[in-house]
DNA sequence: CCATTATAGTTTCATTTGAAACCACGCGCA
DNA sequence: TGCGCGTGGTTTCAAATGAAACTATAATGG
């Protein structure tokens, strides 16, 4: 019998969704950001120029989330958008320093609070964690890509004549 | 520096969402339910005639939530509603046959799953891996209450004369 | 080269969501 | 008894979301 207070799925769901929301108020409140900008500035931290879509595949985010959090955050004036010279689709995004203050405050405190989620673990059992969310990554990114697959086959025969 | 690929918490959102979405397609195809639903089904196949303040209760959800799920469940004779005769602002829910059937297709399918995703892992493991999850629930559950507490504080505020 | 098809990113529109207002009932307690 | 206050549950309304349409540019193939 399925007990949902033991299932692992409902478990990561409420778990995940509580530690989202503790983290969110460390940039909520104070910057008046959401999700999704905070990945984007995060990202960008860790890797300057990235295009809009490189962003989305990075963050897990659709492109249409990033686009407003984009939007969002040059309004803020927290990251500055060129178009890149090659191909001028693409943008070419980097923190301001602006941005770079925002991150340089929210980081460490997300990494205390990382830090006190893994607090009572031993290095051997945090290796086993990592282990097991590798694994788990890799089987739901199958799907995940068939998924991704099926979607696009089904609009490219939409799109027929 | 936070790199966004190896942050806990990010970690953990991404992969339950793509374990949920997995998982709701089980029930999406073919009942057309979406996740608020199947939890309102699998905590009422365990419990049956709890009230809707209960289900919100046991399921993570708002009574928002469950206030609609119930109402799609009952129009699609999936559950049965009635009042509860000590106290008539309450509801007592059950699963009707319909909605047995539907727990009796989808539950053991959801476990199947469930050992797919802890397949490896031997019984030590697992069970380091629930009482980790069980620490970080707690870790959580503590800001989670005492946001709510904060909440409640500041409506009671508001309402005062 | 031009026509077709593909990609980057934005906008639109319909759906989903959740906070707050609301209605209905029950529980003190004066 | 009846008057406030708390609780169970629904409805409303505004904001967030995402699929699909759209615009602009690039790549490809006759």
């Amino acid at each position: 019998m399925l007990d949902l207070e033991r299932f692992l799925p409902y478990r990561l769901s409420v778990l995940s969704n509580r530690i989202s929301a503790d983290i969110a108020q460390l940039y909520e409140t104070r910057y008046g950001m959401a999700i999704p900008e905070w990945r984007v500035i995060a990202v960008l931290a860790k890797r300057p120029g990235l295009s809009a879509t490189d962003v989305a595949q990075r963050t897990a985010m659709d492109k249409v989330a990033v686009s407003r959090a984009v939007s969002s955050l040059l309004d803020a004036g927290r990251i500055q958008r060129d178009i890149d010279s090659d191909d001028r689709r693409k943008s070419v995004l980097r923190l301001t320093d602006a941005g770079k203050t925002v991150y340089e405050d929210i980081a460490p405190q997300a990494l205390a609070y990382e830090q006190r989620l893994l607090g009572a673990l031993r290095t051997d059992e945090r290796q086993a964690l990592d282990r097991l969310l590798a694994r788990m990554e890799q089987l739901t990114a199958e799907a995940d890509r068939a998924e991704r697959a099926a979607r696009a086959a089904a609009s490219a025969a939409a799109s027929m004549p």
